[in-house]
DNA sequence: TAGCTTACTTACTAATAAGTAAGTATCTTT
DNA sequence: AAAGATACTTACTTATTAGTAAGTAAGCTA
């Protein structure tokens, strides 16, 4: 792995971990055994950085995506599936999810980062809708009222599962987790 | 109001606004018109502040919890009085919940604050799964599931939609809001 | 009224932050 | 082999941070 992709890694594992302020260059650097300036020369600001963690979350999300198109039949995989995401992020130093660390610390970041976040926000709720309308047309899901706002309130239930979970323990998440599968079917 | 209590006000609007990391002493003594120092003279450490804003919340939850008792005769009332103070946050200036913030930021705070923090976080949950056990008994509500594991979810989810408000709107929230009440009953 | 307390200000310090300019070693291309 | 590009380091700047020590003005207390 090039070191600018492992400053990318590391800064994805920074945001997640403490937060948009909670990290610098510095720390980047040291753990890489390189200078701060050298993490410079790859970003050179912290904004374009955190910019581009935030297009990795993109592509991963679309890879997430293409994956349950590809190989989940049933409606219900597609949407575990999307949870591995959370999983991941709690089994990996109990990171909360990238968009709840945005949305957390959002009115102290570059403005730039604004748009990209909402429209990211917005393609996994709207995606999210659309596998659960259709689970629920297919008869394999039964939730009340529309699946556009059972997108949100899953979105925004597992964002908070997270965070509640390095408070309470794993445990949480995970009840959280199986709550919202049950309250689907 | 004293200087003390407008700084303490001040602290946990900027907490909440910008997360423990996005706001420095400076802040606060600019906007009351004094310097820095005497903000340093009431709250010596920046860790003691937050302390004292952690305890501020836990009144406000003993408040919400003792009018509950008195005043809500349905338990559907008292979840809604509870919910009033997520409501407050996102009408001031899109704060995100107290917990949440604190959560999200957890690993770079003063260790202090952790034991506090999960007292108060048990302490919510606690009394939310008592008011739902004692609902679902009363006929009044009709979930799935423990009523421990409720409380837990309309916590997280609640977190959660305060987050997700900043990025999609106000509406998203809302939105939430009643998917948790129509989910009870 | 002398002394103590409260609520500050002035004037710092030491640490850390993001960011930059200039230099250097190594590798690549012509 | 010369020229350029790549990936850094060295050495710095400017700004901001939490925190402190010493001083002061006003009010309260013995």
């Amino acid at each position: 792995m090039s070191t600018k992709e492992k400053i990318l890694d590391l800064a994805e594992h920074y945001i997640q971990h403490n937060g948009y302020n909670g990290f610098s260059y510095h720390d980047i650097s040291s753990v890489l055994g390189i200078k701060n300036a050298a993490v410079h020369y790859h970003f050179p600001k912290k904004e374009g950085l955190a910019s581009e963690v935030l297009k990795k979350a993109q592509g991963q999300f679309e890879n997430i995506k293409q994956k349950a198109e590809l190989y989940d039949v049933a409606y219900i995989d597609k949407v575990r599936r999307f949870f591995t995401i959370y999983d991941n992020n709690l089994t990996r130093e109990n990171r909360v999810c990238l968009i709840g660390s945005f949305a957390a610390n959002l009115y102290t970041l570059p403005t730039a980062l604004y748009t990209p976040l909402k429209e990211l926000v917005a393609a996994i709720k709207s995606w999210l809708a659309g596998v659960l309308e259709d689970g629920r047309n297919a008869g394999e899901f039964h939730f009340k009222g529309s699946a556009e706002r059972r997108a949100g309130l899953i979105c925004s239930s597992m964002a908070g599962a997270l965070q509640l979970a390095r408070v309470l323990g794993d445990d949480e998440y995970y009840e959280i987790k199986s709550q919202l599968l049950n309250d689907l079917v």
